[in-house]
DNA sequence: TATGAATGAGACTTCATTCAT
DNA sequence: AATGAATGAAGTCTCATTCAT
């Protein structure tokens, strides 16, 4: 029987993970010790390592970033149509960058990034959260082209996985504190988008005879 | 000894970071010791430190990566037709992400982006790293609406930013191993920035004959 | 480990100084290792580490020996006869070089001199040690003014200060290892003392009988 | 048959001593590299190392100060009265103290006096150094005291000792940067060598009966 | 149970000295 | 003869993890 709950646990736990995210966002993985995530979670050693086998467990856990995604994709709650979802969805990730509560998390997100050239486990939890919005963006561009709205030409995955890149390049740029302009990138994902409507009939136009 | 020849000087320290490359692809900069930069590099501690002051100093010298950008910006080289040179300019750097002589550049190249959040000095290399690409991509965008070929309606600088940022994302993707169709994602650049040509038909005008 | 009591943290720190003690005494702070001190304390690098931040600290924290002066200045308990205060003190002084026992703190006092020339914090140090005794022989020389047993003529503060000078003068010879008989010492000291009383005869009157 | 004359060997000598008085003035010994001597010195590593053995030998070689050490004993040239000399000894000391010039040594030597503790070739030098003025100053109180201007029953080593202890401590303090009033000090010198005058006849008069 | 003192390998860097050129 | 690049042991300090209390 546990001495304390389970939902304390959890509560715990998570006041680990968000001590670690603030150490890390500033210096990075490796140049922070656990005694500077021990003494900002306010527990001690002991403590912290009855919640986590390992600094590595706590980088893998911070790796996983289901939190901060499951905002963004909802923004593409599918609508029946698939092209404005799209766009929607770029609009919300732009919109998710300027938000200065999340910055530690995209600065974390970065160490991540480099730390699964080196750590298996956390190479799959990176790949596998960006598998995520890669798969919802294909399937859009599939049901798009399908409705006629987007040329069948490009390859779905590929321009997913482009989407997704130029989201990831635009976030790099934002945690290095470049001046970048959100909307107006924004407004070139759109009209790249739309720009790859089908060639003829943009808008697939009812065309039944007289 | 006596003095060293300048070139014999600059061969060595091309050794030194051609050893501190390829530990770091491989770890990370901070989970590799300067014991192991030593032993690769075949020299001994007090003469690495000789021709670097800290690891710190090698870290910076790697993440400024002239060198390998040039191959790939003469891809660009100023033809008469600034689209042609942007879709010259991706598919040369799809093709360099294929290249394997380049992917420990390409790995620590990422480690560098991480870096870039915690150290001013490689963040500075970092940013003016991407300037330059950065630069040049606006300029032949602003090139390519001055000469009608593509749609003034989009901002030069955030195509140019939104064009670097999907290159980075797709080398993320190459490094963490993600099956990668290069050829594919530049098939698509291509598309969408040939989709970004000047409204010539700004409303899909119905076209039946008479 | 829990929570260490207040006393044994104490009782560990002065193992340590007591180890750094008899290593600095030797070799001088900076031919010694932390990794001697280490062995010779009994403990680990990182425990030592615990108790002090650097080896600075450590050679800071024996710069200061507020705990060997006070038995000497307690020679110079307040008596009614300033002059025969100071002359305790002399001898008190004088005694203490002979104490075996002592000879670690007199040599590593002798490096602190040394020391106390580069680093700002054992100076501040080492003059305030040495300001203490100066400022109680000018108490007892200033008083032994007023009683008419000393000559108003010195200054007080040039004396006490000579004072000071000779014993640590002293303290170098003895720790050289010099032949120094230091009853003898006292005695000048004593004697130089005694020859100070306020001029009685200031000129010799000649004393032939009638 | 020599490059370079004796002559000019021995002022590279004294180049290279010059060098590393002022880095060891400093800094103390052991904080000085010999690449700091060598670059201060203007000439090469090897070329250093072929007029010193080793960087104790340079210490070693400072220890003994001979040179500044003559200009003051001059002070006591002889003359008819003795304890003329020996004030006028103190008095030059004293000013000795005051020469800026000579505040580079003055803190060399203080760092020799630590060394003397590890190094039996400082301490020799060290020792030596002190016993010539201590002879001295032993010789001229003898002769006063024959002559019946100091009282016989000090002991003559010993208030030289004593004397010499003194100037040693003056000197510490000095070159701690204390507020010396060198005038004074020496004033109090004086007062208590006058003070140790014979006690029935300060001035033996010549006491022939008829 | 929770604590936090302790471990000890390993981190980065310096430095007196040598010797190939 | 003179240079200065190179050596490599040793320096100070840190840190993830454990376990006695």
């Amino acid at each position: 029987m546990p001495k304390i709950s389970q939902s304390r646990r959890e509560a715990r736990r998570l006041d680990i993970l968000e001590a670690a995210l603030a150490c890390f966002a500033e210096n990075g993985f490796h140049q922070v010790g656990m005694a500077e995530i021990v003494r900002r979670s306010g527990m001690s050693h002991g403590a912290v390592y009855s919640y986590f086998h390992s600094k590595d467990d706590i980088i893998e856990a911070l790796a996983d970033d289901r939190h901060s995604r499951e905002a963004i994709l909802n923004a593409a709650a599918a609508s029946d149509d698939p092209l404005a979802d799209l766009v929607a969805l770029a609009r919300a990730y732009a919109a998710s960058l300027a938000d200065p509560s999340a910055e530690l998390r995209r600065r974390v997100g970065v160490h991540g990034w480099a730390e699964a050239l080196r750590s298996p486990r956390v190479r799959a939890r990176v790949v596998e959260g960006i598998a995520i919005p890669r798969a919802l963006v294909a399937g859009l561009v599939a049901r798009a082209q399908s409705a006629g709205r987007l040329t069948p030409d490009v390859d779905a995955d590929a321009l997913a996985r482009s989407l997704v890149a130029l989201f990831q390049g635009v976030t790099l740029q934002v945690v290095w504190g470049e001046p970048v302009d959100l909307d107006a990138c924004a407004e070139v994902v759109e009209r790249m988008l739309r720009g790859l409507a089908p060639a003829a009939r943009p808008t697939p136009e009812p065309r039944d005879g007289p």
